[in-house]
DNA sequence: CATGAATGAGTATTCATTCAT
DNA sequence: AATGAATGAATACTCATTCAT
């Protein structure tokens, strides 16, 4: 009995998704240009053919990993728009943000060792700034709602902040004070203003 | 007639620094592993063998780089600490990074560049972490003689800003309002506590 | 349809022995120092690559021909060892010895170049003590069964004998009158004695 | 005061001398592949530039090295000459081969290490079959002299047990029985004939 | 005579990618 | 869909040799 085309999707799909988590963790942890085709399927648990069956290059999986991990991020923030009210997100949002950091440290390994590399944002560039951007106009919103005098500058101090925490946190995860940090953002960004 | 051991000392450092810089740049530019030895000697000028002359291997030129752009940053930090008194330090050590920042670029993006690869990370990483902790208790000393209550997590907050600032303003140096950003950053931090 | 497991080591094994022979050849012609694994391959008829997905060094391929060439030896001596009776093997055993000397010439020649270079011999040099005290072990039994009153004194005087001859051959295989020598050896030594 | 053309003399003759001598026991050690043209330098205590002002290739430092070891033989064989008759040469010729084989073994040692090398047996082979030659020639006049029917085989035989021990011996020096060896080959070979 | 800086062709090895089966 | 054999360009590094001083 020859699979059904829908059978045949639905395994594309899940090779597809146990390649791109392989090729994720392996980027985090030993960097895109250190990690090789072989490597990941290996990982993968296939074939160096059948890999390139799924993915035609290490470029388009770099993508695939990039778009991955950007999903990932929407829904977090995505699900805190969707139940919060406009004006009331930036505490929730920021606790989600760190909360998927420390559950998830891979995404975010991934991300910033991606796209550090000159190489690398040749590539994947300006998809970012874009996502980032967004993410910030977010920030500026709640803060402009927040009553906040000049909300860009305060998105990009924000924006700023968060980043440097995440990269810290990354860095050295036993011994930042990621929580304490998190709450001290909130406070300072997320309260109502008097 | 052999050159005297001083013009040889001379032509060494000479040679070396034109390496260093070079090396600099374009791992700045491309990344560690996306540079290539040949590509070095060529912008540097000379020959890959004299290359290795100098360095003998690629990771001791990684090193050589890395040491040199924290000379630098040293070199900025310790002139404000000279001729600051301890407690008026905080306002112009920030300046004195940031202006560092914008002039020179290369360094920082060098820096940026190496420190997020994990394979860098593991030939660099701990002499990285304890300069890190250096400027970061330099910060904290100024923000316990400000009076602030919880100095060393207020120093691990400015941290992470001012890295997120250096982060955010590399990706993007047109856009981003750096000089209001540091302002900023210094009206919260660097002032008398009322 | 991939491979069977069974084609893929039919090819693996024959592959093998394609590039094992070419490296013996070129060993055996050149030296270890001066074979470039780049002439090997082409030699052998396919791409460096190739090799390297068979054997991961130039040393491993340099103990690949080792032990090709020592098991064609071993092979000689155990169908003679098999064939006599203990105390009458000498004579046959030394008419096998020369009479592969000539028909493989590469063989014994690939075993001389190796074997005298210092940096190779740190490599093999073990294996190779012990399987010269093994043949040279097997000379003593015999000359003990046939009487002989310092067998072990002996075996070293024929096995020098034996390296003798076939260096000398080896240096000047047209001039070098092995036959006679052969015989002479058998005669002084695979005789009973009176 | 300048030096005299005499002094000069003196000095290049010595310090050549240098070279030829660490050449000789790195080759011995290492073989003449492996050893690098700075390694001599460094180990004869002088630059590189220096020491192609004496031999303008590793080639000639090659011939160097072969030529002053064949001299140091040809030396020892000649004294034997000369202190004893013909017809009674034997005994103390193969004594003091063998004498000057454990008091410079690097003589030697170079030697083998050179001479099974095809690449450098292309230079050096002509030159050495017809020392090698001589040598034989000399034990064939000596084995005539006593009386044998085959002198020429028996040189050949004689010279081949000669080359098996010496390489048996660098081999393995501790444990080879070079003196009984050498002691039983006079007893076969360098005895008057009843 | 003396130095060591400088060159560049050459070497072992890796790895993204293709392809026959 | 699946395998892994096969390719070859590219990479870090070495070393005999030359040359300005």
């Amino acid at each position: 009995m020859p699979r059904t085309t829908a059978q045949n999707e639905q395994i594309r799909a899940e090779t597809r998704a146990v390649i791109v988590a392989s090729a994720m963790r392996l980027f985090a942890q030993q960097g895109y240009a250190t990690t090789t085709t072989r490597n990941i399927a290996t990982a993968a648990g296939l074939s160096v053919g059948l890999m390139y069956h799924y993915f035609d290059s290490k470029e388009s999986l770099l993508h695939a990993v990039f778009d991955f991990v950007m999903a990932r991020i929407d829904e977090t923030v995505t699900a805190v728009l969707l139940t919060h009210p406009a004006g009331e997100r930036l505490p929730d949002l920021l606790r989600a943000i760190f909360e998927l950091l420390t559950s998830h440290q891979e995404f975010w390994g991934a991300m910033y060792t991606l796209r550090t590399q000159p190489a690398i944002t040749a590539v994947i560039g300006d998809d970012f700034r874009q996502r980032t951007a967004a993410l910030r106009g977010c920030f500026m919103d709640e803060l402009a709602r927040a009553g906040q005098e000049k909300p860009e500058l305060e998105a990009y101090y924000l924006y700023s902040l968060v980043e440097g925490a995440i990269q810290q946190y990354l860095l050295d995860p036993i011994n930042y004070p990621l929580a304490e940090i998190v709450e001290k953002m909130i406070a300072q960004f997320g309260g109502k203003p008097r």
